[in-house]
Parts: structure tokens; C-alpha cells; sequence
DNA sequence: CAAAATAATTTACGCGCGTAAATTTTTGAT
DNA sequence: ATCAAAAATTTACGCGCGTAAATTATTTTG
């Protein structure tokens, strides 16, 4: 330990026996000093316990070691899931990750992303709440940081964009369910606040005509994110109204789906693939909480570490001074068998 | 809008017909300014988009509009519902919450805590990862920063407690359950990572002993914080040797009862209070999730609201400069009846 | 209406560090 | 060993703002 409180670099240097500009060089890049002279900077790090003054580093600097990352909403373990993943492998490459959750809110996303722009982020890694996002001002916010759309795509907007492959997610899914018992309704939203939704749909309809079956799309009533809730009430309307024209229903996601799963429950509607079930239930996006619904939720997942690993790459070589055009990058999801379907 | 940028606050006070530290004191409140001052700034804040350099503002000032906000695992939505209660109350008090995870692990706990030092924030909302936190680590930041502890207590730290009152919580959905059915057994982790978990098995014991009925705790194996998966393995360990002594679990918490469900499903066992189940199962915390589960998850849950209400508010207190003895305030939490017990 | 009290504003200085340019040291090829 | 090239280090300056102290404008009081 050491006796005396560090104040500021130049105390520290002085105590390491060097000047401050070659400690301040230390500190942006510890490779970028010879290693004796890291050495001994290390040495007084350890006696003297300093570090450097964050808002002082910033201020005169015009890009930060700082990424910000933006989800939609947070309280969704899938976008928790995820940007913890992403934050992880932005320490990893010595960057300072800043989470941030637009709360569904627009207007809080708008918000989000003006505080992201005072705070210099060396780059954005983003998921706009979609269909609700203000468009110009994510386009602006695009021109100012380099920004890298993941998750869903709004436009050719940002450095590029990073997601799943929604129509091989759909076709794949409804594939199986189609060679394994009654080809499937396809259970949504109306209004979906994902444009995701409306690429499943669409290559359910594909895949349905492919195999020569009559599609069946049931779209509900609901607004916002409570996806459970929504998917539970619509549930109830169309298993009493009898819109699922077959026992199998393939779930515009996971949430729906979970809630879709209670409303049966709620109904006494069996469900699973066994012989003594009533109904098939399917989801998409493998949500972490999948395996722990009853019967447990078969779906098709996103490959979390792919996406992230592509996004924060395709980040960090923007950042590195790699210039490439704007570009799409969608990736194939893992079918994952459980006992709903 | 503007035809040249303002690059800075010298600038801007110019186009407003002010000096600089007139502006300044407008954006450290704008109600230190007279009100025809304060016309003036708004503006030409809309006319020519500017905004105060963040890291300039708060290089040279001891104490910054930041509050650090620290949950143990943000992917579990208990603590991102928690956390984002707790980040609205902060932005509408006029702070700029900072939200981070330790991600259950105590090393990042530390650095987490490492990092919001240099933030100088103006103080710090912290719910612990609990029994493997690094208490001396812990104890010396609260001695850096404004730190009010919340939802697991880990000794008399910082500047004051706030979270639930477990005793209450236990005592009274066992008392639910013994007069509605058999008496439960307790169903919990061996080696929890939160202090809350003993309080809640001794409040189970003692529910019990008033009752006059013999307890059963039954304590399952497993280490970190995927308890779904170990409430689920220790589940079927529990439903295969028949440790449970009673149709009735009361779970140590949401999480390992959600995994417990889990294991009832695969191994066919029927939950719910009516006459053609098996087992009741209840969980204890209010989770985001438990509304979905099959059955719906009859459970104590937090207050919410009431828990983050009371522990932003004793934090600006503080930061206020009001000065008070460091003490423990336990919310009582809200019986919410579902179909599982 | 003048003087005192109070609030608003300005002057003047420094915070802790980044960084271009100048200088010194080290390295590598002869 | 010698000298040029490259790397490391130091010198010197400025970033954008906070803030105490000094000044000026406004309000209150007699």
C-alpha cells in the first residue's frame, strides 16, 4: 500500500520516475511503451493505487474507448441475454460497454441516444424498438456515431446490419412441424413492434404454399411489449373461438408463445406431441426461458454468440479504420426440440 | 435550425447575448437563472442545437449528476424489473442513472464498483451478489461513494438498507398455506448466493414450530445463479427419492419454484390446489415471469415500487445532504394467489 | 426616491489530461 | 564501431468547463 494519496498523472509520474505524457501514453496503450517502462509503471501502480481521471481522459479526445449498447427492453431476458454477451466481448477488446434500454418508449429511445452522442462512444451497437422508432432521428444518430444495427433492421441505416435469419427461422420450424403431425396456424400480432414479425409471416406463408397446405394466420389484438400478457388474451379469444384450424400452432415468438402456453393451461388444453396432447405449440427465438415452460417450448433459437460476435466485429473493424459498404448479414437458427411440439 | 455549430459553451453564450458562467449556472439548474435569462438560453438552445461536454462538466467537480445503479444478474428479470424502476425514478429526479451487472460474479462485482469510482457518481444504488460478494471491497467502496444498499443486505454497509422483509414473507405464505391444505415443505438451495435465502428458511422453521407442525427443508445441490436449472434438477431428485413429506413446496424463491414446475411437467406430476393435482408448489418474490407459468405461480411478491421508491428516495436524501443514522427498512410483501398452490 | 439587501452576472483562474512537435534514446544495417 | 532510421520520451500548449471572488443589476425597505 502506499502512504501518500495519488492526485492526478503528474503526481503519479513523478513517483514512477517518468513524465506524465509517457504514463498518459501507458494508459491509452500499455504496448505502446517500451517494457521497461511499463514495468516500472506497473510497479507504482501497484504501490500507489491511481487511476486515471475518466472525464479529464475524454474531454480532449474526440473518440472515446467507451461502446454503447441499446436494447429495446431490458426486463426481456432475450435482449438481456444478448447484450450481456455483447458487453462481455467488448471488455474483452478493452473497450468500456454502456447499457442502455429504450423501455420500449420511443421517445426514451430518441433520448438514449442523445446522451449516447455526448458521450463520444468510440461506436453504437444498437437494436431499435423498431416499427415505433423515429426513423430521421435513428438516421441522424447513425451520421454522427458509427452505429451497428443488430437485432432488427430498420432501413439500410448505420455501418451495417446483424441479425437472424427470419425467413430460414419460419420455413425451417414450420418445415419440421409440417413432417412431423398437422401443418401449423400461425399464431401473432397485428401490429407487431418488430419487423421481424412480418418476415416470419411471410415465410410461413412461403413455406406453406411449398408444401402444398392452406395457411392459417391468426393475428391478435395487443399493443405494446407485454408479449405474454398479449399472447395469453389472444389465446383465450382463439381457443374459444376455434380459429386454430389445425392442432398445431407455430408462435411468431417465444413470448407470445409462453403466453399462448398459459392460456392453454388456464383452459385445461393439453399440450405437447404425445398421443394423450391436444395441441402442438411452437415459438421463435429460443427465449432463455423456453426450456423452463410447461411442457417445455420447442422453437427455433437465435445463435447468440454468432450475432454478437459478428456485430461486435464488424464494429470494432469500422472503428480500426476498415471501410467497407453498408451490408446484411443474417444468420441461421438452431432448431431446438422439447415436448410442446 | 442553425446555420454554423456551436462547438462550445463560449460560443453559445455568445449567440445568447450572455457570459459563459451564466450559461454554465443555467445547465447546473436552470432555476439559479432569472426567468427572462432563462428564456433567453431556451432559446437559443432551439435555435442553434447545443449541448455541454459531459466530460468537461464533470472533470473539475467533485460530485456529478450520475447515480450507479448495480444488480447481481441483470438477465434475471427480477432485477432488470428492479432495475428499471430504479433508473425512471433517478431520470426523473434529474440524474443520469448508469446501469450495471456483476453479472454474478464477485470479480466483476468489484470491477463494476472499480469503474463507478472513477465516475465519480453522486451516489450509488447497489444490491449485492450476496455471500460470495468481497465484503472488504464492498466495504471500502461505501466508504468512497454514497452507497445505499438494496435487496440483500450484506452487514451494517453504506448508508442505509432497503428491501424485503422476508420473515414477513415467509411466515406468511406459509401460514397461507397451512390453512388451505397440508403444510409445506421448504424446497431451497444448500449453499445460496443471497443472505435472504437463511432468512426465509428461518422464517420457514419458525412459521412451522407455531403451527405445530414438524418442517421439512429439503436442500438441493447446485452452485451459481441458473436456478431454474438447479430447482429443476433438484426437483426430480426430490420427486424420485420422495423427500417431499407433504403435497405442498413453498420454494426459496421464483426461480427454483419456476424449475420445479419443470420437473413436475417432465415427470407428469399434476400442480394446482384443485382436487385432481398432486402437489401444490408456491414460490416467493413476485418474478416477472410468474404469472406465465403452468400453473400460474401462487407466490409472496416484492413491492416493487414501494422498495424502489423508499431507497431512491433515502439516496437523495443524502446526496441532499441530509444526515442519518445508517438502518434497515424491510417492506412487506403482497400474497398473490395463482393456480399452482 | 435613496440606500441597503439581495440576487444575478462577470472576471479570473485552474482542473486533469490529450497530443503535436521537438528532443532524446534505442535499434538496425553497414 | 558508425550513422541513419525508428521508437520512445519530453516540452509546450490547449481543451471545455466549474467555481470562488468581484462586480453589477434588481428588489426591498425606510
Amino acid at each position: 500500500m502506499t502512504n501518500k494519496k495519488i492526485r492526478n498523472m503528474e503526481e503519479f509520474a513523478t513517483v514512477s520516475g517518468l513524465s506524465r505524457p509517457t504514463v498518459s501514453k501507458y494508459f491509452n496503450d500499455p504496448g505502446s511503451v517500451r517494457a521497461s517502462t511499463r514495468q516500472r509503471i506497473e510497479a507504482a501502480l501497484e504501490a500507489h493505487e491511481y487511476r486515471p481521471n475518466i472525464y479529464a481522459m475524454n474531454q480532449n479526445r474526440k473518440l472515446t474507448k467507451t461502446i454503447g449498447i441499446v436494447v429495446p427492453l431490458l426486463t426481456d431476458p432475450y435482449f438481456a441475454e444478448i447484450a450481456r454477451n455483447l458487453e462481455q466481448r467488448c471488455i474483452a477488446a478493452g473497450y468500456r460497454p454502456t447499457l442502455f434500454s429504450s423501455h420500449g418508449d420511443p421517445a426514451l429511445e430518441v433520448e438514449v441516444l442523445d446522451t449516447l452522442r455526448s458521450l463520444k462512444p468510440a461506436g453504437v451497437l444498437l437494436a431499435p424498438l423498431g416499427r415505433a422508432s423515429d426513423h430521421i432521428a435513428l438516421e441522424k444518430f447513425c451520421g454522427d456515431v458509427p452505429t451497428l444495427i443488430f437485432d432488427s433492421s430498420v432501413g439500410e441505416m448505420g455501418l451495417s446490419f446483424v441479425g437472424s435469419d427470419n425467413f430460414q427461422f419460419t420455413r425451417h420450424i414450420t418445415d419440421y412441424l409440417c413432417r412431423t403431425g398437422e401443418p401449423p396456424c400461425f399464431f401473432e400480432m397485428k401490429t407487431p413492434a418488430n419487423p421481424n414479425a412480418h418476415r416470419r409471416r411471410q415465410s410461413y406463408l412461403n413455406a406453406m404454399e411449398a408444401f402444398g397446405h392452406a395457411p392459417n394466420v391468426i393475428s391478435i389484438e395487443g399493443e405494446g411489449w407485454g408479449f405474454e400478457e398479449i399472447g395469453r388474451l389472444g389465446g383465450h379469444q382463439a381457443l374459444e373461438q376455434g380459429l386454430f384450424s389445425t392442432n398445431t400452432v407455430l408462435c411468431s415468438n417465444d413470448r407470445l408463445a409462453i403466453g399462448l402456453l398459459t392460456a392453454c393451461c388456464e383452459k385445461k388444453v393439453t399440450v405437447g406431441r404425445g398421443p394423450d396432447t391436444s395441441i402442438r405449440i411452437a415459438g421463435q427465438d429460443g427465449h432463455p426461458h423456453s426450456r423452463y415452460t410447461c411442457p417445455p417450448l420447442t422453437t427455433i433459437s437465435h445463435d447468440y454468440d454468432a450475432v454478437s460476435e459478428t456485430a461486435v466485429e464488424a464494429l470494432f473493424a469500422v472503428i480500426d479504420g476498415a471501410v467497407s459498404a453498408w451490408k446484411s448479414t443474417r444468420l441461421e437458427g438452431r432448431l431446438i426440440l422439447r415436448d410442446s411440439a
